[in-house]
RNA sequence: GCGGGUAUGGCGGAACUGGCAGACGCACAAGAUUUAGGUUCUUGCGGAGUACUCCGUGCAGGUUCAAGUCCUGUUACCCGCACCA
């Protein structure tokens, strides 16, 4: 008998619908555990097989779960505003509301056919007005406790989407998401304060199990360093703070140079002599993007301030003071001291302006390039530093500077505020009124949700403005304040407004009264495992963590971190080891594998293809044997026999096999696990049977795997009443793990000379005197004095000889 | 440039705190059953030369009885950041 997986799949896919049974329960009686995957964005496209891989990871850690009794949440949803569906809207003239229903609803047939364990009954929309009341309703909170403010910066404008992006938007100058150039404009835009979190999302990276790479790129982007602000008088009266984290080099300071942008360089217009240069090197930064200032970064430039001069505060020595783009005005306080001796930057910039350079820290040769190696100096030229070492030095000038009122100690990050506002149509409106008299302020929360407006027309605005700004009946709309006139807001969130909180809204969906119910959240809180991808660490997890510390703060929510454990899949690559992509043809649709193999076959080939945390070539013809094992396991119906319990020759295969697939899930090595029911069938079939307790327990151990197939050999040889009805994980016993005896290598100089079993529990001198009546090591000792004999238990024995 | 990572057969990949390199699978080859085979089963499968041996985990050194694993240097590729004072 063959077997049909379009007969099997189907069938019990039905009765898990009928029955509801992956319906997480909100009764806490049981213990919990909520398992997460990053939700999708239902693109036109459909899923392709890279989708599905980290769905079917977790989904076998949450069928493992829940035999091992867990009450288990896995659920799924959308996230589904965002660019893509707008543009695809324009283009086609139809309402991205019905793109993206339509979208969804192919994205769910295709994630259903691979029978993954998600509560559908869970499923949340950040499109829906019912879940961006909430989105809306977190911005206000954000608002009222002073962590969204409206600022006019110079923002990146994507030339072709015609929308702001955020930093973390702008890849190497272009647009992430469509390529195109990015340049700069300045903007009146809402801004998050998530740098007020720096300290917290840094030091709380020590609450969870996240992995090293993760909390490294976490850490660096955000960007924390120690050091200190000083403060150097100006000939002007003006004092100029600059931040550095080598105070202690603050005597071989030679110049300084402050940004571009700087604003006292308009307070000094009237003195310095050289204003038409200055605004000259000005317009010139301007013009350049970011891109363009890194391209050049090679050669320094920059213009000396004529007529204002700075003064040294730890030896009054006056020095000049230039302006250079290597400056930025968004980092520290868009000032530094040059110390030319000991930072490569200032050091270039020394070279070409023929600036002194005056060393302060012995160790190296500053003619020839900066000496920056802190650990090894000792302080020369430096008045009451000298003899120190950096570290002393820096305490000291740093005391010194603070009882002077000179300077003080100061932390910096280069993680700078969030941009919220995007002038487009597809996102959440922002749910904030302007009044001339009032100033900003958010809609009544009764309100909520502030529905999009129906548009004629949402195609962006070339002058930058929001398609919603040509909506003057919804526009034009009363303060809540005053009930003076007042106009709406017309920007709308980014794409990671919704996605920031959406793992809060799966613990109680439907609930209209808040964002989810105090119990719901305390028994679900936190997400117990969340897989997502290594591209959204520094976006998505981080603004995520910072959301979650806010609603912790407000007393929403009742822990200070989201998500307690943090796995990353590896991307599936094309067949010719390519990022899959329709530009490149060899996107792979799982449709056509679950149609042609079955989705038991898909599922278990996606979890052995390879580490699961690294990128893996998709192979078709390696499939095959994942549809081999697969029948090979309903074969074992053939050789079925009874018996009650596992037969002594099989006992240890499989309580090793029990141990493995157990650690393997946890351990995120799927690969190995599935070696390792390859491996048990192996055993089996050399038995050349199979009793209906190994088969029971083989079908429980497959069934996070391949829940379809194991289901139907567990209901059509009556081995229970159904593997997620009763069944339990199998438990193993260490003890039984052994076999009796076990091989042991015997080498002499650390080669290899003969192979040896012996009893499991064989003592040092048992090996060895097993090893020397070897014949191959006895003839390798021929005429051999022993030197050293190393025993290793239950490995090996090496006899180190010489010559006599 | 800085930070993180990777390098093992024809291919995907195994290898716990240093202890039999290549588990498991794919591909391939031979045989059996079929003989319509994307069927199933058995066997083989890192390289070089006759059983025996030697060489093999990007490259060059080192530590050790013993190195894919530890140390030093180096190359290539991938990811993130990019003048962060």
């Amino acid at each position: 008998m063959k077997y049909n997986h379009k007969a099997v799949e189907p069938k019990w896919q039905q009765i898990w619908e009928d029955k509801g049974v992956f319906h997480a329960s909100d009764d806490s009686s049981k213990e919990k555990f909520y398992a997460l995957i990053e939700f999708p964005y239902p693109s036109g496209q459909g899923l392709h097989v890279g989708h599905p891989r980290p769905y079917t990871a977790l989904d076998t850690v949450a069928r493992k779960k829940r035999l091992q009794g867990f009450n288990v949440l896995y659920p799924i949803g959308w996230d589904a505003f965002g660019l893509p569906t707008e543009n695809y809207a324009i283009k086609n003239h139809i309402h991205p509301e019905i793109v993206t229903k339509n979208n969804i609803a192919r994205f769910k047939k295709q994630i259903q056919s691979l029978g993954i364990s998600f509560d559908w009954s869970r499923e949340v929309n950040t499109t829906d007005p019912e879940y961006y009341k909430w989105t809306q309703w977190i911005f206000i909170q954000l608002f009222k406790h002073n962590l969204a403010y409206k600022k006019e910066m110079n923002v990146n404008w994507c030339t072709s989407c015609k929308c702001v992006l955020a930093n973390e938007e702008v890849v190497n100058g272009v647009c992430e998401r469509c390529g195109s150039e990015v340049v700069h404009k300045v903007k009146s835009q809402w801004m998050l304060k998530i740098t007020e979190y720096a300290d917290r999302l840094i030091n709380d990276l020590d609450l969870v199990n996240y992995p090293e790479r993760v909390k490294a790129q976490q850490k660096n982007w955000i960007g924390r360093s120690t050091g200190a602000e000083v403060d150097f008088q100006t000939t002007t009266g003006d004092v100029l703070t600059v931040y550095t984290t080598r105070a202690d080099t603050l005597y071989g300071a030679t110049y300084m140079v402050i940004s571009p942008e700087h604003p006292l360089i308009e307070k000094w217009a009237d003195k310095l002599q050289n204003m038409d240069d200055i605004r000259a090197y000005q317009a010139a930064a301007a013009r350049k993007s970011d891109f363009e200032r890194t391209e050049v970064a090679k050669d320094k430039t920059g213009v000396k301030l004529e007529g204002v001069r700075a003064v040294n505060p730890v030896n009054n020595k006056e020095i000049p003071i230039f302006i250079s783009d290597y400056v930025l005005v968004s980092y520290g306080t868009g000032a530094i001291m040059a110390v030319p001796a000991h930072d490569t930057r200032d050091w270039e910039f020394a070279k070409k302006f023929d600036l002194p350079i005056i060393e302060v820290v012995k160790g190296g040769n500053v003619q020839e390039e900066a000496f920056t190696d802190c650990a090894t100096g000792v302080m020369v030229n430096s008045g009451m530093l000298d003899g120190l070492s950096v570290d002393d030095a820096k305490v000291k000038i740093i005391d010194w500077l603070t009882k002077e009122g000179k300077g003080h100690a100061k932390v910096n990050y280069k993680l700078r505020d969030w941009v919220f506002s995007r002038q487009r149509y597809w996102g959440e409106p922002i749910p904030i009124v302007h009044c001339d008299k009032c100033g900003y302020v958010p809609i009544d929360e009764s309100e909520l949700p502030l529905k999009l407006p129906m548009v004629e027309s949402y195609e962006p605005t070339d002058t930058g403005e929001s398609p919603l700004a040509n909506m003057t009946d919804w526009i034009r709309t009363t303060c809540p304040k005053c009930g003076g006139a007042a106009l709406r807001e017309t920007d709308t969130m980014p794409q990671w407004a919704g996605s920031s909180w959406y793992y809060l809204r799966y613990m109680d969906p439907h609930n209209t009264e808040a964002l989810a119910s105090k119990e719901a959240l305390n028994y679900w809180s936190p997400v117990d495992w969340y897989n997502g991808g290594m591209e959204h660490t520094t976006l998505h997890l981080l603004y995520s963590r910072f959301w979650h510390k806010f609603l912790y703060d407000i007393g929403v929510v009742p822990t200070p971190e989201p998500y307690a454990k943090r796995t990353s899949h590896g991307m599936i690559l094309g067949e010719n080891g390519e990022k899959m992509s329709k530009s490149r043809g060899n996107v792979v649709n799982p449709d056509e594998i679950v149609d042609e193999y079955g989705a038991d076959t898909m599922r278990l080939y996606e979890m052995f293809i390879g580490d699961f945390e690294k990128a893996a070539p998709w192979s078709q013809a390696s499939i095959r044997g994942c549809r081999r094992f697969i029948e090979r396991y309903w074969n074992l119906q053939n050789i079925l026999i009874d018996g009650d319990a596992i037969r002594p020759e099989l006992e240890s295969a499989f309580h090793k096999a029990i141990k493995k697939v157990g650690d393997d899930i946890e351990n995120i090595k799927f690969n190995t696990a599935i070696a390792a029911l390859m491996a048990l069938i192996n055993d089996i079939t050399n038995v050349k049977s199979i009793n209906r307790e190994e088969l029971r327990i083989f079908s429980i151990l497959l069934n996070p795997f391949a829940p379809h197939i194991t289901e139907e050999v567990y209901e059509i040889n009556k081995l229970g009443e159904g593997i997620l009805a009763e069944a339990q994980w199998p438990q193993y016993d260490e003890s039984k793990c052994m076999d009796e005896t076990i091989e042991i290598v015997a080498q002499v100089n650390g080669k290899i000379k003969a192979k040896l079993n012996v009893p499991v529990d064989a003592t040092k001198e048992d090996m060895l005197a097993v090893a020397k009546a070897n014949e191959k090591v006895c003839a390798a000792l021929d005429g051999m004095s022993i030197l050293k004999e190393i025993v290793v238990p239950k490995k090996l024995v090496n006899l180190v000889v010489k010559p006599k």
